[in-house]
DNA sequence: CTGAACACGTGAACC
DNA sequence: TGGTTCACGTGTTCA
């Protein structure tokens, strides 16, 4: 172990605060480590104020008005998120609305019975942030998969956009539908990760190494 | 002020990080102070746990499975909440319904200024009932113009649909500008027209008004 | 060894 | 006066 285990004795003065050292058996080696100790703080400082600005920011997204304290704060955006989610998952089931959450649904519509050969059906679903090429990335995929589309729903939303589509595929196997449908939900995955993954803007905006340029106070 | 003022020295053993008192000057008399500071210790401990708890919460309501940064989650759950405040207020106020009333839009927007060369944009709509070469015949009119798509809404709401899309003139000449924008208009109407074709029967029956998107208007 | 991230105990301020 | 909340410096651990 890389434990320093300097056998010094640091004594800290009460009185006034500051740290000094009785330095026990060896001279003024403490330059270096002084100078560690005060990045260290400074590091400490630096990361403090990153979260507390972001505590900042929530204050003033949260609808309240008020002061609150950090964990009530906290808990107030956790119910709020909570509420969010469940009325945009609401407005998305209902109407066909694309919400905040991301996803990717596949499901078994009704029976197609009667019909020869037998066929089945099912309603898959895709929302996500809009990229250009998503619509023909979607069409390439369906492609490639043995299904016949019957009907296709677009529906946008403040850039985002929310597809749902009703495919036929012909039942060979009664076990092939669940292949078929994960591979279909595999497929949307696919491109709902290629859409993340290319609209990866970063709001990120805190200088990492930066001789505090004096964050912000408001 | 009641301020303590202990003339004490406390001393650091660096060894083992025990904190012992040196007490300078006064005997034994911190057994209520010492009581009150752990007390505090505890207090502050349970607060800390609070905290923790609740970012744990928001760890496990964030979209994203990688252990973060506390920073970086704040930061994360901050766009979330942003992205669905935008979205709920785009939901609940600028939804592009279509409406009863088949129609065709043309309007200018605002001006591009300062990038050159010198471009307008315009925001052009079509509201009509859906048929299924719709999009591809809109498309094909809009590759034929001289313009760049910038952004596209669809929406739709019980068989009919609305199309908004804003596109993007390189501006030639200032006359221009209302023959592109009249041609952009006579396309949207030959579409228009062609639907209204293929669906004329159906305007028999219903002359002027249908039962409107009263859903939306919470 | 430097840096980043966390938990901890403590001083200060405010009911 | 305690009780509670915050900021600070520090020890520790991991990459």
């Amino acid at each position: 172990m890389s434990k320093v285990s300097v056998k010094q004795l640091l004594v800290l003065d009460g009185e006034k605060g500051e740290l000094v050292k009785t330095s026990r058996g060896n001279g003024v080696r403490d330059a270096k480590t002084l100078a560690a100790l005060k990045s260290h703080s400074e590091a400490e400082r630096r990361r403090r104020e990153r979260i507390n600005a972001h505590f900042a920011t929530l204050r003033g997204l949260i609808s309240s008005n008020e002061k609150m304290d950090k964990a009530t704060l906290l808990a107030e955006v956790i119910s709020e998120v909570k509420q969010m989610k469940k009325t945009a998952a609401c407005a998305s089931e209902g109407l066909h609305i694309p919400m905040d959450t991301d996803e990717v649904k596949v499901e078994e519509c009704e029976e197609d019975q009667g019909s020869e050969p037998k066929t089945f059906s099912l309603k898959a679903s895709l929302c996500s942030e809009y990229r250009p090429d998503l619509l023909s990335d979607l069409r390439r995929s369906i492609d490639g998969l043995p299904l016949k589309l019957l009907r296709a729903e677009i529906s946008t939303l403040g850039g985002r956009v929310k597809i749902v589509f009703f495919v036929a595929a012909i039942e060979e196997k009664p076990e092939a539908r669940d292949v078929l449908m994960s591979s279909v939900h595999s497929a949307l995955t696919n491109i709902l990760d290629k859409v993340s993954a290319s609209a990866e803007y970063a709001e990120s905006f805190f200088p990492r190494k930066r001789p505090s340029a004096s964050y912000f106070n408001s």
